[in-house]
DNA sequence: TTTATTAGATACCGATCGGTATCTTTGTGG
DNA sequence: CCACAAAGATACCGATCGGTATCTAATAAA
């Protein structure tokens, strides 16, 4: 109890599950003082102010998603594997979700899109990067002759994101896996015809 | 000015758009009060509360949305072209918003997830008009002959409806309509192989 | 063991939140 | 033209917001 990186730590895991579950703005101070179990003078000793806090936070949700998504795609040997294992990364955030609220990128750029410029620049960066690994992974299938050559890496990779997260929102809504399970059906069929 | 049904239209249309912007949450009476011109008296003469505005507001909102849409759609004398009415409605969130601050749908999906439940019923049940209509362009399409029989509709409408949904997001972060045009050329595509 | 530094607790600040009680103004039917 | 009801303005409420100044307690160096 007063390791101050251990503190920190907490601080980010509960602040992030909170943001990411409550929203950005509808999560107060208070409430992570509630969920840490300590003060706000703790808290901003740490953090200069909120909107520092919320940065950091996104930070470490994003890094707890790559982390478990790089590690899913490494174990797959060939690109339409590693797409696939992608797919149902997504899909987990409907049906047993790593972090609870669902996909912070979603809800960081349904949120932060006016209001936040902070925020919305992080997960614009995020979103490169994700679409970025979905393009090499394409490429280093075509150089093993797993994927057709000719092909638009980055149509794929924005068909495939979009999908994933329309569906994300559709079972939000619903609170069904329904959409998902489509959408995973259909973006498997889309992969499978660019098989080589 | 003192005519009490344009006086609540006008609360409406400034506070739907306010919210679609801002969030519904980060929406303060205030901010309602700064854009109307009107008093918090006149606000709560109208609305018994908070909650009550926001879900009247959503309300508004997607009747100017379907008002639209439906319009698009009755242009159009086949299933094909009525499908691609649908999808160039959802990309002139983008492009040229008819309503201010993207589709209302997929914020209060996110935003409404877990608080306010009033308003995340609301939506689903849009959700699910919103499937309906693309269901029934499809069997009418069928019964003239313009779409393939035996498709499972059910599993076009969502991947549609995803697909544009998740552009609309990722077309948020990045600020421009990249994204949501490969998804259109994508779902344009998929619409035509079921074409009869 | 003493001292300096730092982590964290406490108590408070002004601003703003949603909401209400009350007052004034406006339009309307007799 | 007057009376009455409805529309809207004003002024206020307690609660909570983000943030800070200050104090106490714990740790590490000497």
């Amino acid at each position: 109890m007063r390791n101050p990186t251990e503190t920190k730590e907490s601080i980010l895991e509960h602040a992030g599950s909170l943001f990411n579950i409550q929203g950005y703005k509808a999560t107060s101070i208070s409430h992570i003082t509630d969920a840490t179990g300590l003060t706000k003078g703790a808290i901003y000793r740490h953090f200069k102010n909120k909107e520092k806090l919320e940065e950091q936070s996104l930070e470490y949700l994003m890094g707890v998603m790559f982390e478990k998504l790089r590690a899913g795609i490494k174990q797959q040997q060939n690109a339409v594997k590693k797409l696939k294992a992608i797919i149902h990364f997504f899909e987990s955030y409907v049906t047993k979700s790593p972090i609870k609220g669902g996909c912070p990128l979603l809800n960081v750029a349904i949120e932060a899109d006016d209001h936040s410029p902070h925020l919305r620049k992080k997960a614009h960066h995020i979103l490169e990067v994700l679409k970025e690994s979905i393009v090499t992974i394409l490429s280093n299938g075509q150089k093993f002759n797993q994927i057709k050559p000719n092909i638009d890496k980055g149509y794929y990779a924005t068909v495939i994101i979009a999908g994933l997260e329309g569906a994300i929102m559709m079972s939000k809504l619903s609170k069904t896996n329904h959409d998902i399970r489509i959408v995973i059906s259909h973006l498997e069929k889309t992969i499978e015809q660019i098989e080589a």
